[in-house]
This record gives structure tokens, sequence and C-alpha cells, in this order.
DNA sequence: GCCTCATTGTGAAGTATCATCACTACATGA
DNA sequence: TCATGTAGTGATGATACTTCACAATGAGGC
């Protein structure tokens, strides 16, 4: 019974995933973006300057992929390497004036999206959908937490399907 | 105000999104599988055996792209390509076992992946974030679809942004 | 039958992203 | 000053995907 339901269900999340994708890709490609790049940014509007240490642990991916992430964003103009004041082995990556510019421009890209989501959606199934959704997100991000833990364990070894 | 309740449920779909591609990129990576190749499975599960040129337009990419797909599932024996019985230029691609084994096993996969998200949770939630889901599931294909038409309209010229 | 044109699929070569390994330069604490 | 750890990079290669050119075949007009 509700298998179905679910499966159905599961079929739209699947889809609004893969859109939603599609979508952000496409707009992030007009500002000579890639999703990675473009995340990299991101973290930089939150945190102002930082290491790429500490960019590649936002990211969480390696110190190496950094460097390729800031290299491509300094050739197309966004950011700026300079030396760190204290510590002469790291880079301090911050914002030109371009690269804050395409930062905000992408937060108001973002509300135009959400207005063509939500906008005159009746209050009650807005907030009903974000119930849902938040429920969903909690579900997910504990599973993935506890696989990442499972990770860390038992590091090197293979992971012996904890799921079943 | 609407406008900060409307960004929040938007950073939860994007979150959302993000999770789930990951989940499923490395679920079918498990397999051997990308999701391009995942979905070229899926769509033969759909339509059994069938053109390279049918997969092509399916998937909505490239005839050249198909044949790189097919190689790859070729190569890891999920598929298998023979001769069209009546188009002397064309190819058919039909499951192998393993590969119909493989589709079947990705269908279950999805069944566990739904009941992690959906299961318990209280029936008129789930109703609701499902109607809520559905609507904006709706908006996101109907700008797909004007995009899509928008480009085809004028193919080859700058798209001479229409949205604003 | 012959000629033209469209369609199916592929080879070759190029680009972009990302991963691994080895390494340099620097920091830190004993 | 010495050992050890940390920040970042060069070299190299794997993978996914694109573009361009092209061979083989089908299909329709004459």
């Amino acid at each position: 019974m509700t298998n179905k339901k679910y499966a159905t269900a599961l079929g739209q999340v699947l889809e609004l995933s893969l859109l939603v994708n599609d979508d952000m890709t496409q707009s992030l490609a007009r500002d000579g973006l890639t999703t990675a790049r473009a995340h990299l940014l991101w973290e930089l509007a939150q945190r102002g300057p930082s290491t790429q240490r500490v960019l590649a642990d936002a990211l969480d991916v390696s110190a190496r992929n950094i460097t390729g992430l800031v290299d491509a964003l300094v050739a197309t103009g966004f950011v700026t390497r300079e030396p760190h004041p204290t510590d002469r082995r790291a880079t301090l990556v911050s914002f030109t004036e371009h690269g804050a510019a395409t930062a905000r421009a992408l937060g108001e890209g973002q509300q135009e999206f959400a207005d063509l989501l939500f906008a005159g959606m009746p209050e009650a199934r807005f907030d009903c959908f974000v119930d849902g959704l938040g429920e969903v997100l909690d579900r997910l991000r504990e599973r993935l937490q506890a696989d990442k833990a499972a990770d860390t364990d038992q590091p090197p070894k293979q992971p012996e399907e904890a799921h079943a």
C-alpha cells in the first residue's frame, strides 16, 4: 500500500533533484562557474578571506583539489591569492570586485528561483511542504552522518554493509 | 516576509537535491555505474531493446555520447549490441542477464531509499508534502519547457534574456 | 538503376574535472 | 637544532563529455 505511495513520492524527489541540479548547473555555467567553484565562492562569502585548507575542509575535498578550484577562479578573475600575514606556508583567498558581485548575483538568482517555485502557493500548502521537507532532510542527514561515522571507524577496510 | 521563508525553503530544496544526488551517485558507483549509464539502463528497462538513436533521444544527449555510454556498458557486461534486423545502419542495445538483474536491484535500492525518507512519517504530513512537491515540480517542468521552447525558436543566436 | 540527401553510428582529438603520489617550504614543539 | 606535522603545488593519469569529420546505409525522385 504505502510502498506504492512511497515509490511515487521518491520518484518526485528524484526528479526534483535532477531538475534543480540541472537548472543550477546551467545557470552557473552562464557565469562561467561549475558547481564546485560556485560552492567555493559561497563558502568564501560566508567566511570572508580564508586559507585553502579552511576551504578544503568546508567543501570536504582534498587540498589538491582546492588548489585547482582556486586556480580556475583566479584565472577567471573571481578571487585572488595573497600570502597569509602570519603563516608563510598558507595563502589567503579573497574576493575580487567581480567575484563579490557574482556572489551577490548568485544570491539574487536564488531569490528569483525561489519565487518561481513558491510564489503564489497557498500558505497552508507551503508550510506543510516545508515541514515534510524538513523531516525528510533530517532523515537524510542522519543517515549520511551514520555512514560517515561507519567509514571513519574502519577506514581502509571494506565497509561490510551495515544497513541490512 | 515571505521572501525570507522562500529563501529558507529554497535552501532546503537545494540541500535535498545535493544530498540525494550524492547518495545516488555513490550508490550507483558501487555497481560500477555513473548517473548517465544508470539512466540509460533505466530507459532500456522501460523500452526493451532499443536503437542507440532512440536512447539518445530519451536521454537527450548526442548520438556520439550514446556510443560512449553503450561502449562502457558493453565493456562492463550490462548490455549487448546486436545488428538491427531490418535497418543495417542501426544497432539494437539489449540487456544481458547481469544488466537486467542490476536494473532490478536498482529498483529495490530505490524502495529502501524511499523507506528511509518516508517510513513512519505521519500520513497527513506525508500527503501534504507530496502535494507541495507536486506543485513545485509542475512549476519547474513548466519553466524548463518554456526555456527549451525559447532555445529552439532562435537556436544559434544569443538567447536574449527573456525572463526579465 | 542512379543520384541525391538524410540518418545511424563511430574514430580521432580536445577539454574539463577530479584523484593520487611525491615533493617543497614552512611551522611547531621538544 | 632537530623531528615531526602542515599548507600548498607539480606531474601524471583516469573519466566524462564535446566537436568535427566521416563511412555505411536507407529512402525518395527521376
